[in-house]
DNA sequence: AATATAATATTACGATTGTAATATGAATAT
DNA sequence: ATATTCATATTACAATCGTAATATTATATT
């Protein structure tokens, strides 16, 4: 089982964000979308964009004189995958030694942890049903 | 502010788990210490430890004939920060849609659920008082 | 049709990373 | 004292990444 393939650079992620949030994009378009939130050069976009591609994380179909992109993998998929790793890394793979942290050193608001014990009530309800 | 200091790549992070836990160690005790839990050659982990020590990750203290590094930065500082970029690339920066995210999909067992609604209940007390 | 422009493809280049090999200097064994 | 071994230092090398520049091809304009 392969466990890390073809990862996503934190470039590239940012392109797979407008991908997901908004499939099929061309070029001109992600480049029109990061304009706002980056100072990459479009032709620093299109080498991600040609990346994503090799990486087979992003399809591209012909539209008449352009091309279109659009998501291989689903950004639920990748997030999961990379949270994976990330606590396998940073916290020898144990969830629960990272959460415990988590909610201590990361000062959540009131609210913030209001809705958390919300979710986790759900989720307890779930399981004893 | 230089929010992105040196960064520590995952084999190196290897390294730091040993020396975090039981500092300081000579790059010979790192080396029998990995001998367990990776395949590395020696030279590969001198050279991680090398790097370390020019990131400034590492200090060393020369102990006779031998040298003994020890950490420079907290486990704890280095966690935070990769907790931070991590959540700033998958999740927007939004603890709040990591947390629930997770919550959502990592199945938790039951006794982890209890586990973090004891921690949230603390959480809650202490911010009431 | 010729030229300008826009889309796509190819190439570049230094930094970091994983993964060492080689070289040198110091200490131990014979 | 010399040879061997161990600690440390220097060098290597391909893959990935950030950041593009240049080249080519297809379309739109005049």
């Amino acid at each position: 089982m392969d466990t890390n393939q073809s990862k996503i650079s934190d470039a590239e992620w940012r392109i797979m964000e407008e991908v997901w949030q908004d499939a099929p994009l061309t070029s001109a378009e992600i480049i029109d979308q990061l304009k706002d939130t980056t100072e990459w050069n479009p032709k620093t976009i299109h080498t991600l964009i040609n990346r994503l591609v090799s990486k087979e994380v992003l399809g591209v179909k012909r539209e008449g004189r352009f091309k279109q992109f659009y998501p291989l993998v689903s950004a639920e998929e990748c997030r999961k995958s990379e949270t994976t790793s990330f606590l396998k890394k940073i916290f020898a793979g144990s969830r629960q030694m990272f959460i415990l942290n988590f909610i201590k050193n990361e000062n959540l608001s009131k609210k913030e942890i209001e809705e958390l014990r919300e979710v986790l009530n759900q989720k307890q309800e779930e399981d004893n049903s």
